[in-house]
DNA sequence: TAAAAAATAGATAGATCTATCTATTTTTTA
DNA sequence: TAAAAAATAGATAGATCTATCTATTTTTTA
């Protein structure tokens, strides 16, 4: 039998694929309403406005990356294990192809006008880092770097290695990292 | 008396401020005509499309990133002082407002799909991390971590702290990288 | 099952986009 | 200074964009 997928479901996992690979300029509603095969005063009665669908766009990401964290960390209890875990995952995202972070490249396309977009993403990354401060805080390590510190720039370098990724096209800058932290927390 | 501004550069330096500024999709030819003056025929004499015109801008973007760099670093001989001072470059470049890298940016925004971009961009990244390379190998540095791993992971973290600092629009992660790598190569 | 809500196809408005073309004027070169 | 080259204003082509609207059909709710 089949499984019915709601209209307002289809537009926003078509609009999801095209705003990531494609880009969101790049993408248009009639592109949209014809891969999700709706009409498009479906479209504009779920969505408002184009923006409003990359609102919530944003949101579904933003989702679904703490619940992918989650389920990918589970199992994990000693906070190396979890930190070394965090590389796996953002590894993982960037696989096959490193079309990169999702929240960088809206802003790098968009750029920080829009208030909603601008708070949402700071508020992402934030989130982020935030966590990682609690992992590396939890360490026993006495290295000579402040755990903090330590904590905020191997967030940096992740996020270097993720949009370094894309332009060599190269899973490279991504295991450098994950070799460097290793011998940093080992 | 007038410096005459030949109508070629004025094309080039309006695209360049408009690309990079307000992103290369959204901004239009017409808009580039009329801020720089000049009519329709004489942009489309000079560049055939408006991508040929986008990698004009880029391969302007490369040359003045390393002539400032030279600029900026001249006086210091000491590999350490010159580490210091490509962060210090990296920081400025974002002033006041934290536009971002204009390689990151492109990618961000149109992929990697033209070739020409892509191995411009990459070119471009690929010659920072060399420097950086080359500047760590002359440290008398023997901490823990391989010289040419940390080099790299020091590329990768102020290219991150670049692309968070947009979106934080905070200086703060490009000083927390600094702060950093002066206390690992201290 | 009747009424209300949601979804549909498709036309349309009006703005904007890149690129080409024409006819004229200005500037540069020989 | 005459010929060639470059630049100009502005119309135009044809594609594409977001968003609205109408009239009809399908689905959901009471």
């Amino acid at each position: 039998m089949k499984e019915k997928v709601k209209v307002r479901d289809r537009i926003l996992n078509v609009a999801t694929d095209l705003f990531y690979h494609q880009g969101f300029n790049q993408t248009g509603i009639n592109q949209i309403i014809a891969e999700a095969n709706i009409a498009i005063g479906s479209l504009y009665n779920h969505f408002p406005s184009k923006n409003d669908l990359l609102l919530a766009y944003l949101r579904k990401q933003e989702e679904e990356w703490f619940e992918g964290l989650e389920k990918f960390t589970q199992g994990s209890s000693h906070p190396r294990e979890k930190i070394l875990k965090f590389i796996d995952y953002r590894i993982a995202q960037q696989q096959p192809d490193f079309y990169g972070c999702p929240f960088i490249k809206i802003i790098a396309e968009i750029g920080t006008q829009d208030q909603q977009v601008q708070q949402l993403v700071e508020g992402h990354k934030s989130r982020q880092r935030m966590l990682l401060q609690g992992l590396f805080q939890q360490l026993d390590y006495d290295g000579p770097i402040d755990k903090k510190l330590l904590a905020d720039n191997f967030f940096l370098m992740v996020e270097g290695a993720t949009v370094n990724a894309t332009i060599s096209r190269n899973i490279k800058p991504l295991e450098g990292v994950k070799k460097f932290i290793k011998k940093m927390i080992s």
